[in-house]
DNA sequence: CGGCCCGTTGAAGCTAATCAATGGCCGTGG
DNA sequence: CCACGGCCATTGATTAGCTTCAACGGGCCG
């Protein structure tokens, strides 16, 4: 169950460098009220109405699809400063849920295509925020249709430091099922895959949720 | 080398029922002269810039990205109707080339965007397609990430059948090697795919490029 | 008729999945 | 404070599925 906070606190939580460079580049700073959402707790599930739009204040979100016999696709890994849950469609395609305590900001979809009616840079906030979830998508199957277990996890590696603003060191905070299942591959595989890579020098594993790029330019190098 | 027609032909050619319906609905209907592609024919490039957006008047195109070792994933195939090279940027992230002979029309980029400064409907529409266009790139990653070879052969038909108009048969305009890439497969591990269905009923194969759905809905089983 | 391209089939190999067990960390309760 | 239990990650052994390497065949075009 969700904690609606009683009085929509306004303590606004700074975000990195790069998340207000994209903000201010082309992307959307929502204003709404204020939720957080527990450990492993649903914000949308599959199939609902897809009435609202979202941002992370703080914490961190899984996208994902299931098949009926369980197997699951993370879809999208989103962080402090990203919006997700703007569908195309009335119904939501994906479930989303907190990786850990998260706080998202929340605002009407409907609120955000009706000043898009009469405001053209909203128009196209919303569509270039659709496009770079395109862009990142295309680059995920490339990842899935083409790379071997290594070349996943290190380009996985790559993009969580690039995205949290880190060159040479990463916070991990998903679980190796969340990784598993972003990557096409088993928790076991990603496991193997984590030693493999500390074994060649190409990163240090000080704990199962902090991994720093020893190597980074080889690491980049398996990703092109 | 394109050839591009001296005096525009305006020969209409006829959409099928499917594609005419999502033009009607949120699709485009570009205006714009025609050329002719070769097969095999390259109509962009990676890092060129996209100038243009393309609509397929008659053939078939991919979409696709290579690796520098020259593995190729095909992010898309394009029929009769579907728009393509809608980038976001303003370089190519894919290279297009035709799949066969093949007539498309193409428009300016910038007459787009700048119509949809002061069209909310164009604005909506341009929005819609990127979007429809994630809904798919998003089941692609569903079908690399999480499927097995014959899902994904069988979710392939189903898709291609059901983008012709089809029910229960397909023509196949593209090589085993195009579907392998597609797919995240091999070629050779397409081919007894396909011959795996045939054995056990679900498909008929009178000749390489035309596919009988026999029973369809153990194939549409397949892919939920 | 001959050669080439594409698709199919066969055999062997390899990568990642599966099955199974162990270890470490953390929270809870004695 | 320490013991226990549960969860998560790691590691090992084996298997399965797909790839790789190789050969063959059929259709099409010169």
């Amino acid at each position: 169950m969700s904690v609606q906070f009683a009085t929509p606190s306004r303590t606004q939580v700074p975000l990195n460098g790069l998340d207000r460079d994209q903000s201010a580049r082309d992307g959307l700073e929502l204003e709404g009220p204020r939720t957080a959402y527990a450990r492993d707790e649903e914000i949308f599930g599959e199939g609902e109405p897809a009435d609202f739009v979202y941002q992370v204040v703080s914490g961190a979100v899984r996208t994902y699809r299931l098949l009926s016999d369980g197997r699951r696709q993370i879809e999208e890994f989103h962080f402090a400063g990203d919006c997700f849950g703007l569908e195309a469609g009335i119904e939501r395609r994906t479930t989303a849920e907190a990786l850990t305590e998260t706080v998202v900001k929340a605002v009407r979809r409907s609120s955000l295509t009706e000043k898009a009616q009469d405001d053209a840079d909203m128009a196209r906030r919303l569509w270039k925020l659709t496009a770079r979830d395109l862009n990142r998508t295309q680059d995920h199957v490339l990842m899935l249709g083409r790379r071997s277990a290594t070349e996943r996890v290190a380009g996985f590696l790559i993009d969580l430091a690039r995205r949290s603003g880190a060159t040479h060191e990463v916070d991990i905070p998903m679980s190796r099922q969340d990784i598993a299942d972003y990557l096409g591959l088993t928790i076991e595989t990603v496991s193997r895959t984590f030693t493999q890579l500390q074994g060649s020098g190409y990163v240090a594993i000080p704990s199962c949720r902090h991994i720093q790029l020893s190597d980074r330019q080889s690491l980049l190098d398996m990703c092109e």
